[in-house]
DNA sequence: CGAGCAACCTGCATGC
DNA sequence: TGCATGCAGGTTGCTC
């Protein structure tokens, strides 16, 4: 489910519920996520509460007096409010009661998710040390991707969707950026003009902020942290539509796999 | 070093 | 109807 822009969408449909509330009660139903909730997590949290939340990359922090957790949403993670009597999910693995009667749960099917706590400074977590830019900052530039990608023979799809690279950009969204930019998919990231990264980093920060502003995208049953689904699907013009008429050409549309990664493209409109 | 891919999981669509 | 197969929005950490 989760790209940037539904991790963003989170962000905004959960913060006030749960900012600046002490937090009562913490239970684990199912500590195995992609690491286990490290058992120290409650202690940690009881009696403290949440000062600000962040999103670095698809990661949501959670600052509190001792230190912060992260949350990972993995491919089908969803945080929501919920009333702290709401029967559970046979998938909702963590729940968080705040003494404002908001209940914070973390539904994930697949548990490829994560929750861990860091009392270190952030910014050294092994998790986070090591990624490149956020796209929607001025740090995302041609110049950047264009110096990065010398004498690279990756994919250009692969070479975006690289978090060491530029965090942020998923499956869905590289897809779309790269139609948006008609730069083929295969090409060499190495043999791409400034010309053309410029095009690219202006539609990789155009689609993201689109899509953050029409509360993301909801394939399945994405829904924001306020309940309400994302609107982003109909935008979409490439991804999901192997086979139907490009919408600029009328070509159709072709589906590869590059690194097991579903990847649909119009081979008239990118080269 | 980079490239490729296995691994972590469940649910759902498809085909026989 | 049942069963096997393949695929899904992500990322780490192997092996070669």
């Amino acid at each position: 489910m989760p790209e940037l822009p539904e991790v963003e969408t989170t962000l905004r449909g959960i913060s006030a519920h749960v900012l600046n509330s002490p937090i009562r009660q913490v239970s684990i139903r199912n500590p195995r996520l992609r690491w286990p909730i490290p058992e120290e997590l409650p202690d940690n949290l009881l009696g403290g509460s949440i000062s600000q939340i962040q999103r670095r990359a698809k990661y949501l922090l959670f600052t509190t007096h001792l230190g912060t957790m992260l949350i990972h949403l993995g491919m089908s993670g969803s945080l929501r409010i919920v009333q702290p009597n709401t029967p559970y999910d046979k998938h909702d693995h963590i729940e968080f009661c705040f003494a404002n009667g908001n209940a914070l749960r973390l539904k994930d099917p697949r548990r490829f998710g994560a929750v861990l706590w860091t009392s270190e400074p952030i910014s050294e977590h092994p998790l986070l040390k090591h990624l490149g830019p956020e796209p929607l900052t001025d740090e995302l530039n041609a110049e950047l991707l264009f110096k990065l990608s010398r004498n690279k023979k990756i994919a250009i799809k692969q070479f975006i969707m690289n978090a060491k690279i530029v965090v942020g950009v998923g499956n869905i969204y590289a897809n779309e950026a790269l139609f948006a930019s008609g730069i083929h998919p295969k090409r060499a990231a190495g043999k791409i003009s400034k010309k053309r990264y410029e095009a690219l980093c202006t539609e990789i920060k155009r689609i993201l902020s689109l899509a953050i502003a029409q509360g993301g995208t909801t394939l399945k049953d994405f829904l924001g942290g306020d309940g309400k689904p994302g609107y982003f699907k109909q935008e979409l013009q490439v991804y999901g539509r192997k086979g139907l008429a490009c919408q600029q050409c009328q070509t159709v549309l072709k589906e590869i796999r590059l690194a097991k990664r579903s990847t649909v493209y119009c081979p008239q409109c990118q080269r």
